[in-house]
DNA sequence: TAAATAGTGTCTATGAGACATTATGTA
DNA sequence: TACATAATGTCTCATAGACACTATTTA
């Protein structure tokens, strides 16, 4: 249907908008909440907050914040994706290009707030392991600590962020098969090693090396993947270092 | 972050709800918008609507319409989905329950209604074909019509609903092969020539009938599929008639 | 030299794609 | 009988899983 109040429209459009005035409607608060994933010692970890305020204070919850919407119909605020952006830069210390970021779903059921009607768009991010340790309490000062997603379910986090997370999980499991989101989760150099260790951490199970390998040869021949000249030291023989070449 | 407003927090959760005002901060106004999706005529097709009001007067839009949201603490209004599938009824006659329906995306940028921020929140229904055709324009008298998909383009559609179209269309391509939702584009009984023609509509490619039988076969065996006992008569041999049993 | 990890090769099962053939109804 | 569509079978190729084996470095 269309979105418009039951007022007749006047003649133009142009006369229509310059008459146009909100308020017809209650409207529900807007917010993005950001699940901030990394592989950290070996772990798959995700960003929490810890809340300063009631509802839910001193439960931990996901970073995220209001989007700025403007009243004016010359100036209505921000994008969400900006906003998503924006806020993951205030509560991480992140700049705001280095991080993969997408949509992930909206929750917007009543009461899923207490206060009042807030509808969340849900972001997930993906921070690769060296940016990671950089993360700071925010402007705002608030506590955040990187969890790993198995000890999650003796958190109880605040509001139906339990849920949301489990919802990320799942979509990044999923992406990771077919698409190239397994390199935003690794250095921009990186062996054949760490990169099955991602995929293990995310799928939470072990892959077979050889298998792993092969798979990786076809993107090295497809020209997805570039060899560098440099090598890795490890407890052992030492592995070549690979870089993402993003084409796809 | 936390979605609290600036004051210092009082005592007690209790006390905090109670003295809770919204206000500080705009808010946007929130729409469903549904794409309606059916196999008509042996092509896959989108419910459109008329608009009968500026902005786009006249421009052909998808189904949709403003989520009732409450405005007070313990009155909250309705869930997402519970919003999607009452326009969906509202606007085409279609029974809440007989219709296939799943949040697709949400598309919140600035300015992409020109009266004010709204955010809509995307959703995709399927439509058995043996259903299609009872659609009716809803009780406000909208223009409701069905349109192949592919004559889109030329019809500018309202907003950046072509997008939200587009958006649709990946997704359901996108699941075609791993979900069951070919079955809600099929009648409770089909022929495996029907659900193959399902398939090449939505994929917009013919499938090789011989490789498609292998897959549905599979599916049978795994009884996600049941033989009936009739047969659906053709213009030469008569096809056996089959029953999506659901499990999976 | 032992241990550890990198790197390679092989066998098998499964599924997709291309295509040929048979079966059974209608006109 | 001609024709159309249903239904089945076959060959090849790509890929995944399991697993054995070789190579190269460090301690």
């Amino acid at each position: 249907m269309d979105h418009d109040p039951k007022t007749p429209p006047p003649q133009s459009e142009e006369a229509y908008l310059e008459g146009y005035r909100e308020g017809r409607h209650p409207r529900p608060a807007l917010t993005v909440d950001i699940v901030v994933l990394s592989i950290l010692d070996n772990e798959l970890k995700v960003l929490l907050i810890r809340r300063k305020a009631h509802p839910f204070r001193g439960r931990w919850a996901l970073p995220g914040g209001f989007v700025s919407v403007g009243d004016a119909y010359d100036d209505q605020g921000e994008d969400l994706e900006q906003a998503a952006r924006r806020e993951l830069a205030e509560e991480t210390g992140l700049a705001e290009g280095s991080v993969f970021l997408e949509q992930l779903y909206t929750f917007g059921d009543a009461y899923r707030d207490p206060r009042t009607r807030i509808i969340t768009v849900a972001y997930y991010a993906l921070v690769k392991p060296d940016l990671a340790p950089q993360v700071s309490a925010g402007s705002d000062a608030a506590e955040a600590e990187w969890h790993a997603v198995g000890d999650l379910p003796a958190l109880e986090l605040a509001f139906d962020h339990e849920r949301i997370l489990q919802v990320a999980l799942e979509r990044v499991r999923g992406k990771l098969d077919y698409s190239d989101i397994a390199y935003e989760l690794v250095p921009d150099s990186f062996t054949i090693g760490e990169l099955r260790s991602v995929h293990e951490r995310i799928e939470g199970r072990k892959l077979d090396r050889g298998n792993f390998r092969r798979r990786f040869n076809r993107a090295l021949e497809d020209g997805r993947i570039e060899q560098t000249t440099q090598l890795r030291p490890t407890s052992a023989r030492p592995a070549k270092l690979y870089r993402f070449s993003g084409r796809r």
